[in-house]
DNA sequence: CGTAAGTTTGACTTACATCAAGTTTTGTGG
DNA sequence: CCACAAAACTTGATGTAAGTCAAACTTACG
């Protein structure tokens, strides 16, 4: 069933339309400013228009389910998302596997294999996505001639790194309902940050990524979800969260001493 | 009374003395070779002392307990541990701390600022201990006309990124005796590589930084190594640990299926 | 529209935390 | 260098948050 879908979006892959990024010519975009080429806000975003396409990046459609890079792969470039969202999923020594992050509009992705020749994770689509291929190799090359290139790049590795630490202490510290705050909190800023709603939202991870990405079993996940909209904290429908009192939320996470 | 041994160490920031890195001049070092400058071995850390000289790198000793930076101070160096060790320490939103590195010789610490303008930890010395300063501008600059010095820092970057991706999955997925035996097989490793006994080493934090970097509480890291003493895995003196059987520790980590 | 995947909820179990008391180690000043 | 105090560690008894197992219910996709 997955394969149709596949196919249905196969092929897709273009050189990016030079006349779509008319626009804005100029070498840098104002803050807040949206970048045509791909849809990201340029305070968002580090990278303008102008690199992307003189990067020579490429776009990719990718069906819900389907794997835009595997671990051992050889690590050639980055990507950030244009729409839709996507997962990565790590292995541990034995067969088990962890969602080590999530992917929204605008996020970079891939950029765990900076450094190291191969990718270490599965990149998975939750939806049909489409994203920006940016082959790094070139990418270094601009940096090394722009040092403002090379800032930004330097700020996606931070970022990445950033959220990384952050799951680390959020894993290392908090109980169970403390995770699911701070996750619905994150969630909340990013889709904000990226001019969506920052109160409604619909989740395109299972209760089970949920957990696997909050070191939670998928019943603990949906139980906390269920106490969570019995207190008035949020609406949960399903898959689509209503945060109905954000401040209580983030009072979750600070108000337990010791 | 710690203040007293600050006291003796301080003054002893010095610049590189160049007589001291007057062996191996050529502009590369082979695999295993001794950088005399700051007692690397070249296959271990991708900074050769050429760099180091070039770089304008300083020493800074730390007394047991010193600090080398704090969260909010401003990014400006990163540095190698010449002797010693030291942790990182983060601060969660409320007052509570968690333990999120240890760092040995020969180590790069202070990658964490990377990007942004600012350190997000604190380092602290578990032990007098001395680093090398490398202001991060100038390496940038180097690594700018360098390729290969660019792709060593990206080496740095990504190892401090596999760390800590695979804390967070330890923390995400492993119990608490697995966590241990990943703990100690870590540092097991860690010592190997840098030419010391991988089956003999003092540890240098206590059972509660243990606990802490583990997500676990100290009486339970004291119970595991009770536990690990009486099945012979290791022999656990207070600090002094020594891995029996660290095929058996290995396999704690892997023979969980589920 | 039917089926499979995902979700909720309850009953029970367990791994780790907490509390507490006693012991060992470490570091410092006499 | 020894003695003493503080810090670190160990071990036991008990509590609890989250995991496990199971069954019924809901959602969504083909």
């Amino acid at each position: 069933m997955e394969a149709a879908a596949v196919r249905a979006w196969q092929g897709s892959r273009e050189r990016f339309d030079a006349g779509r990024t008319a626009a804005p010519r100029r070498s840098e975009l104002g803050a807040g400013e949206v970048c045509t080429a791909c849809n990201l806000r340029h305070d968002v975003s580090p990278l303008c228009p102008r690199v992307l396409e003189e990067v020579g990046a490429t776009r990719r459609r990718l069906a819900r389910g389907e794997t835009l890079f595997r671990p051992g792969e050889p690590f050639v470039s980055i990507y950030t998302i244009r729409s839709g969202s996507c997962k990565t999923v790590m292995l541990t020594g034995d067969g088990r596997e962890q969602v080590t992050a999530y992917y929204i509009r605008g996020e970079f992705v891939g950029v765990e294999g900076v450094g190291t020749a191969v990718h270490r994770c599965e990149a998975v689509a939750l939806e049909d996505s489409e994203v920006c291929v940016l082959p790094f190799a070139r990418l270094e090359e601009m940096a090394r001639a722009q040092p403002q290139i090379q800032r930004s790049l330097y700020r996606v590795f931070a970022t990445e790194a950033a959220r990384e630490r952050s799951v680390m202490l959020m894993l290392g510290t908090m109980r169970a309902e403390q995770r699911l705050a701070a996750f619905l909190l994150d969630l909340s800023r990013r889709y904000h940050e990226r001019g969506y709603s920052s109160t409604e939202f619909v989740l395109r991870m299972t209760r089970e990524e949920i957990g696997s990405y909050l070191g939670l079993k998928l019943e603990t996940v949906s139980r906390i979800f269920s106490q969570m909209h019995r207190s008035g904290l949020v609406h949960v429908q399903s898959r689509l969260v209503k945060l109905r009192d954000p401040l209580a939320l983030r009072g979750l996470i600070q108000a337990t001493f010791q």
